[in-house]
DNA sequence: CCCTGCGAAATTGTTAACAATTTAATTTGA
DNA sequence: TCAAATTAAATTGTTAACAATTTCGCAGGG
C-alpha cells in the first residue's frame, strides 16, 4: 500500500491535493488544518500528511507553530503581491528566452493539450480547473527550461493564483493563454514575452 | 526529549545545521544522503531527519527521488544564477523601501550587532560562518519588513550563495555590508539601495 | 573477460503507539 | 456570578518496527 503510481508516493499525492483545494479556496484563512482528519479521509496514517503540510508550508501556503499545527497563511499585501508578481515574471520569461528556441513538435503537441484544457475549464467557469490548468500550461516550459527552478516557480505562482484568480474573468484567461501560445508557435520570442507579460500581473 | 529550546524544534534544528553545511560545502555535489546516519548523529529517529530534508528539498538544495533518497542538487547554471540573483534583489530591495521608513533603534543595535557578528567571520576568513552570518544579517531586514516572504527569500540567497561564497573576497564582504549597514543608519533609501545592489550580484 | 540473474543487505516509505504540549471543559473559590 | 485553577480531551512531536524498493556482491553461463 506504498505506491499510488508512477515514482509518487502518498505524500506527493496529498500534497497537490490539498494544494488544489486551498487554491480554490477551500479552507478559511487562518483556520486550523487538522493532522488526523486528513489522515483518515485519505486512508493513510499522519506522517505522509505530514510530510505534504511541511511542504506546502516551505512553498508559503501555509504556516507552522509549534506544538500548534498549521493554518493557512494570511494572505499577501498587494505591495507583496507585485513584488511575487515581478519575481515569477522575471522567472518566467527567463524560461520562454531558453525554451523558444529549442521547442520540439511534440512540446507543441503537449501544449496543444494543456491549453484545450484551460480552456475548457474557463468555457465551463469552473475555478479550480482553471486554476490548475493554468498552473499545468505555464509549468510546463518552465519545467522544460529549468527544472532547477521549477519548485521556486511554483511557490510563486501559487501565492499569485490565491490572491488574483477569484477577480479575473475567464474569458481574459483563455484568451491570454491562447495568444501566448500562438506566439510560441510561431516561435516569435518578443511576441510571445509580451504575451506573458500581460497574462502574468 | 522533544524541545530544543524555546519554540523550537528538532526538526528545525537539524534542518539549519544541515543547511549551514551544506553551504558551506561539507556534502559534495550529488552525493547521497543518508537518513539513518544524520539520526543517529542527532541523537533522534529517522522522523524529524525526514522533515528536514524535506524542506531542505523545497528550498532547492537537495533533490529527491522517490524510494533512492535525497541528495545535494546539481549547481545551477551561471544563466540560472543570474536570474536568481535578479529575484532576490528585486525582493529584498522591496524590503529596503518598506524596512527604512520605519526602522526603530531596536534595529539599528541588531543589524550593529550582526554587522558585528560578519566583520569578526570575514577577518577569520571563515567561511562558513562568513556564510551564515552574510545571510542573518540580510535576513533581519527582510524578517522586519515582510515575515510573509522570508521563506521565498531563504531559499533564493541560499542557492545564490552555494555558487559564489567561494569566489568572493572577504575583504569585499566586509566592506559592501558596512557600506550598506552605514546607508541605513543615515536612513538614505537611495543610497542603500545601490550599495544592496553592489552586494547581490 | 564480460554480463546477466539471483539473493542478501541497505535504504526508503509507512504505520501505529507513546510522550509532550496545547486547548477545552469543569470545578472551585471569592 | 465571574474568574482562576484543575482536570480531561484533543493535538502535535517523536519513536521504533514493519513493508516495499533499491543497491550491491556474487555465482553461473556465454
Amino acid at each position: 500500500m506504498s505506491r499510488v503510481s508512477n515514482g509518487l508516493v502518498f505524500s506527493d499525492h496529498i500534497c497537490d491535493i490539498i494544494r488544489r483545494e486551498l487554491i480554490s479556496g477551500k479552507f478559511a484563512h487562518d483556520e486550523p488544518i487538522r493532522e488526523q482528519k486528513l489522515a483518515t479521509r485519505f486512508g493513510t496514517s499522519r506522517g505522509p500528511v505530514r510530510d505534504a503540510l511541511l511542504r506546502l508550508t516551505q512553498e508559503g501556503i501555509l504556516a507552522y507553530e509549534t506544538n500548534k499545527g498549521v493554518r493557512v497563511n494570511s494572505p499577501l499585501s498587494e505591495e507583496e503581491r507585485d513584488v511575487v508578481v515581478g519575481m515569477r515574471l522575471q522567472l518566467e520569461k527567463f524560461c520562454m528566452r531558453k525554451f523558444i528556441p529549442v521547442v520540439t513538435s511534440s512540446d507543441l503537441d503537449q501544449i496543444s493539450i494543456l491549453l484545450e484544457r484551460l480552456s475548457s475549464a474557463c468555457k465551463r467557469a469552473s475555478l479550480p480547473e482553471v486554476a490548475e490548468s493554468d498552473l499545468a500550461l505555464h509549468r510546463y516550459w518552465v519545467a522544460q527550461a529549468s527544472p532547477h527552478l521549477e519548485s521556486t516557480w511554483l511557490g510563486l505562482s501559487v501565492r499569485m493564483i490565491m490572491k488574483y484568480t477569484r477577480l479575473s474573468k475567464y474569458e481574459d484567461i483563455e484568451k491570454e493563454h491562447t495568444n501566448i501560445v500562438s506566439a510560441i508557435l510561431e516561435k516569435d520570442l518578443e511576441k510571445t514575452l509580451v504575451c506573458l507579460e500581460a497574462n502574468i500581473i
